[in-house]
DNA sequence: GTAGGGTTAG
């Protein structure tokens, strides 16, 4: 199904190519023809390609339209020029422009722009300051957007309802519900500013991010018994959430009810279902929620495109998602980083490093597009390719560019060193990390010890081990896992069962993983018999075995030649609906060819 | 002229 859906949506780029395309009678201009399989077609319309007016004769004309901003340069050089000029713009245009910045989220800029505002004895509204404390809010220094906050009553001003929303937003960001519901209160204790439906769309996103679906669904409840409605945002705000939670079905409810109080969807709605659907396989879904988008006349636009690509490239069709890449740039929809970071990972999960470098260069030739995100998709892919050395030159040349390593570069570089044995490499980036300010997290150190155990060096994985369990991180099972096949690899399978053993007093229940490593480790122990017990125990505790499970005690009873009982495994493992790997398999083929023998 | 929703990486 995927494979017709995917093969046809590469057909459709071709239609765009080629005179068929441009001669079809039923199509408009500006439509885009998408056959997502045999049943369903899917007309993308792009919308008409604006005429943009010359950046340049705006900028110098700052006191009619407003300047229109493209980039941080741009904003710089108005904002000099306008205080050049004599009289000199009123404050609301230099807001404009700093609101300009703001679309950007060049929220580091707009401080600038906003101290320079002060040096030149520009004075503070409540329009203006209400941006700084968003810029502060997004830069996670919230310290600041506290001053500011500050500032509006200590030169007499009050804030609005805006400024608030703003507020709350940031304490949002930073987890902090019992502040932002605190404002929630003052806001409602105030005589003149009281809570509006982006108030509550703020404090129904804050929900979400926390992973608190019931309470955003129950907050939406109570705006439909108060004056306050719920709008398209906040029902696209739970819709999105439930995606992201594989709740598909309760994200389609919500879509019906929506849609039955005459609140009608748009691409975002759509962007979020379909993403939901795509990632759970459920191509068919997805194509008839396609159709029905474009039935409404709603443009697919970068977003819905990039989730497109991103899906082909998971399935392995890059060909067919550079396809849609191609598609988009000749409707005139322009791909964006995410676009091109999700190719690259298509072409790195591939393999294909060097496709990858050519679409992070040509990503490069468009501007100031590329980000850390495609930084680190780069690296990622030399290092899966155990091409550390190359890895690390763009680890270098990352900051060249001005932009800063995250914590997300630094575990992708570690497992990397790991990978290929160079541990002492691994603990010198480690302090060097440490050393630039980005912290350590649990995948980190998970990361470390897996680095250490798959390299026989147990003690100091056992060390390390200590320091985290010192640093009370909210160790899970995964970190128990790496351990107890580290010590199963080293051929310490008593310590590995000790350690399991203990795992119910830590409060921690074996995974399949856990039972998985077991069952290899005491197979290459040789002791097959307790093997099969830790397979019937699994069971019976409620934590069935799956596919790998059995590949796992096949090979192990192979291994040691007891072949009687491996093909009863393979018996029920295919009575489960199971079936062999290609590992599997070659052990089963080499059997029955020295069988043949 | 200021606020809430959708796409990418370990």
């Amino acid at each position: 199904m995927l494979k017709m859906m995917m093969r046809n949506i590469a057909a459709a780029s071709f239609y765009c190519n080629s005179r068929r395309w441009r001669g079809m009678p039923c199509l408009h201009s500006n439509s885009t023809l998408v056959v997502l399989d045999n049943n369903y077609f899917a007309f993308f319309h792009s919308q008409p390609s604006k005429q943009i007016k010359s950046t340049r004769t705006q900028l110098d004309q700052p006191g009619r339209d407003s300047p229109k901003i493209t980039n941080v340069e741009d904003a710089f050089n108005v904002f000099d020029r306008m205080l050049q000029m004599r009289p000199r713009p009123s404050v609301v245009r230099f807001n404009q422009i700093l609101g300009q910045v703001a679309k950007l989220k060049h929220y580091s800029a707009i401080i600038s722009l906003y101290n320079q505002m002060g040096v030149s004895r520009i004075g503070h509204d409540v329009y203006n300051l209400t941006i700084v404390i968003n810029c502060y809010c997004h830069l996670n220094q919230m310290g600041f957007s506290l001053s500011a906050w500050g500032k509006i009553f200590k030169v007499g001003l009050e804030p609005n309802v805006i400024t608030f929303n703003t507020l709350i937003s940031g304490y949002l960001l930073e987890n902090r519900a019992a502040e932002a519901a605190g404002i929630f209160n003052k806001m409602i204790a105030g005589d003149n500013c009281q809570p509006n439906v982006v108030t509550y769309g703020t404090l129904v996103k804050g929900f979400c991010m926390r992973g608190n679906n019931r309470a955003a669904i129950q907050l939406l409840r109570k705006m439909e018994e108060g004056i306050c409605k719920p709008d398209l945002v906040v029902y696209n705000t739970i819709i999105d959430s439930l995606c992201k939670d594989t709740l598909v079905d309760d994200a389609l409810n919500l879509f019906s009810e929506m849609m039955c109080k005459a609140i009608a969807p748009n691409v975002i709605t759509y962007t979020s279902l379909i993403n939901g659907v795509c990632k759970l396989g459920e191509w068919k879904e997805a194509t008839r929620l396609l159709n029905e988008m474009v039935s409404k006349n709603i443009f697919p636009n970068v977003f819905m495109f990039s989730v497109l690509v991103d899906t082909l490239c998971k399935e392995g069709m890059v060909v067919e998602a550079k396809g849609v890449v191609v598609m988009m740039i000749q409707r005139d929809i322009d791909p964006n980083a995410v676009t091109y970071t999700s190719l690259m990972d298509g072409y790195c999960l591939r393999g294909e490093i060097g496709k990858a470098q050519n679409v992070f260069e040509l990503t490069f030739s468009k501007g100031s597009m590329v980000n850390v995100v495609s930084y680190n998709t780069l690296i990622n892919g030399y290092c899966k390719l155990k091409k550390i050395d190359e890895a690390m030159m763009h680890f270098l040349d990352m900051s060249h560019k001005g932009l800063v390593a995250n914590t997300f570069t630094y575990n992708t570089l570690l497992d990397g060193f790991g990978k290929v044995g160079r541990i002492q490499d691994a603990q010198k980036l480690f302090s060097e990390m440490q050393a630039c300010g980005q912290l350590p997290n649990f995948r980190t150190y998970s990361i470390l010890l897996d680095g250490l155990c798959k390299n026989q060096q147990l003690s100091r994985a056992m060390q390390l081990f200590g320091e985290i369990e010192a640093k009370k991180l909210d160790i899970n099972i995964v970190i128990y896992n790496i351990l107890i096949e580290g010590l199963c690899i080293a051929g310490k399978i008593e310590s590995a069962r000790d350690l399991f053993c203990g795992l119910s007093s830590k409060g921690l229940r074996p995974d399949v993983r856990t039972y998985d490593i077991m069952i290899n480790g005491l197979c290459i122990a040789g002791l097959t018999s307790e093997a099969e017990k830790f397979l019937i125990q699994m069971e019976e505790k409620g934590c069935p075995p799956d596919g790998c499970t059995y590949n796992t005690i096949i090979r192990g009873f192979i291994h040691n030649k007891q072949t009687s009982m491996a093909m009863v495994l393979i018996q029920t493992m295919v009575e489960k609906g199971f079936s062999a790997d290609a590992s599997t398999t070659e052990f089963i083929v080499n059997l029955l060819s020295k069988d043949c023998l």
